[in-house]
DNA sequence: CCAGTTCCTTGATACCTATCAATACAATGT
DNA sequence: ACATTGTATTGATAGGTATCAAGGAACTGG
């Protein structure tokens, strides 16, 4: 009898409230737990998705995390999200059919695989689904606007509080512990996230730690005052 | 008879190769035409949706452009975005039917109004329809975190010149001169757009002029070398 | 056409963060 | 268990950009 985890259906899917199938009545969730796949577990530094390769699946993280980023003319990393358990990787492949990003595992990560072509006929039949893509695409193009505005005009210790709280958030609205976590990225991905170095990562993690809004240890995160955290992030 | 420029239908109209109106056939764009409002014309400082307001309407720029932006708890603006004629607002709206954003006239600016209900229903009919509407959303998810990543490891110079570039492009896909062209916006508000301040703008714009790249007079840019703004892009 | 206002430019200084450098720590696989 | 590699911390310095300040230019509305 194969892992158990590989049988897991949308129904059951603790991850469901916000994935695809979030405003779905029963009926349809079975229809669109028939075309949904699981997808093989990656290994961190496994890539998914290349880009310029042709978009043939959406991708909903189940559990784990990954990145997704550019490289420029000279092979220079950009990264572009972290994705965590809940998010849909792709949506910005379907305006041209191909991928615009590379996605990389952070640790092993579990996914279902949505056929874009039999989505797009069940999209047609329902218009819940129909509203829900546009709905998460949506949010995905204020938040990705949103943040843009929230880094650029802030400091280095504004940023990375921003950053922590929001990770935060994200890892509440899945029903994980918003007080403490683990980093998967590295801080030079932080960095490269956030436009800093690593080591100014470094130090700041350091500086909020000295403030009490936080506690560190390696890649574990544990917030010790949100309101200290969110002064220092400026809101 | 009143003015012939209200009467324009997405059959003439010279934005449709970037609207929503783009892949579709003569009797499609025909439907679409005739829910198509024309609105009225903006003044400079209208404004057009304001945050928390319901959305009722996907709006198309004709002529003139628009500035949308956030407001944080101190009401200090952000910008998050210029539209340009071809452009779509109202995306960001669409995931809880109410706007995130505000948007502001920059100049005299033509508009046509989608209503949103009729959209809706049009997009049931017509697959290309849907397609396009997705096809921009991907398009415009895509372009903002990329754009985030262009700019936070980025130099002022860079960023600056990069948004020149930028521009002159969008200029250049509407059917408008690449090479010259009037900046609508203050040096504030690209200041604010950038993560920049205005005095910085000011610097930065003399300086790629010293260095032959362009031509600046008062809000007329002229580009005088494309490869060497390019090289100052850093691309 | 003028007064008032907004917008833009330029200069001097201070602060923030990148960079360089060295060391310490953690993870990985043999 | 160890060596190797990748990752993280901390310090010193230099450079870029914000800020403060002042004057000039370009709009705006009466």
């Amino acid at each position: 009898m194969a892992n158990l985890s590989s049988h897991i259906h949308c129904q059951d899917c603790s991850m469901s409230a916000l994935c695809l199938a979030q405003p779905l009545d029963a009926d349809s969730m079975a229809r669109l737990d028939t075309i949904i796949q699981r997808h093989k577990p990656l290994h961190k530094r496994d890539v998914l998705t290349a880009a310029g390769a042709p978009l043939k699946f959406l991708y909903a993280v189940r559990s784990g995390s990954l990145k997704s980023y550019t490289l420029d003319d000279n092979g220079v990393e950009q990264i572009i999200d972290f994705h965590l358990p809940g998010d849909l990787v792709g949506f910005d492949a379907l305006a041209d059919g191909k991928h615009r990003s590379f996605s990389q595992a952070l640790e092993t990560t579990m996914l279902c695989e949505i056929p874009l072509h039999s989505l797009d006929e069940l999209a047609v039949q329902m218009p819940a689904l129909r509203k829900q893509m546009m709905k998460l695409m949506s949010t995905e193009i204020f938040a990705s606007k949103q943040l843009l505005g929230n880094l650029n005009n802030r400091s280095a210790q504004q940023r990375l509080a921003h950053f922590l709280l929001t990770l935060s958030q994200r890892f509440a609205d899945r029903g994980l512990s918003g007080k403490s976590f683990r980093l998967t990225m590295t801080r030079a991905d932080i960095g490269n996230y956030l436009g800093l170095s690593v080591e100014t990562i470094s130090r700041i993690l350091s500086a909020l730690q000295a403030d009490g809004a936080i506690d560190v240890q390696n890649k574990l995160v544990e917030i010790t005052s949100f309101e200290r955290l969110r002064d220092l992030a400026g809101h």
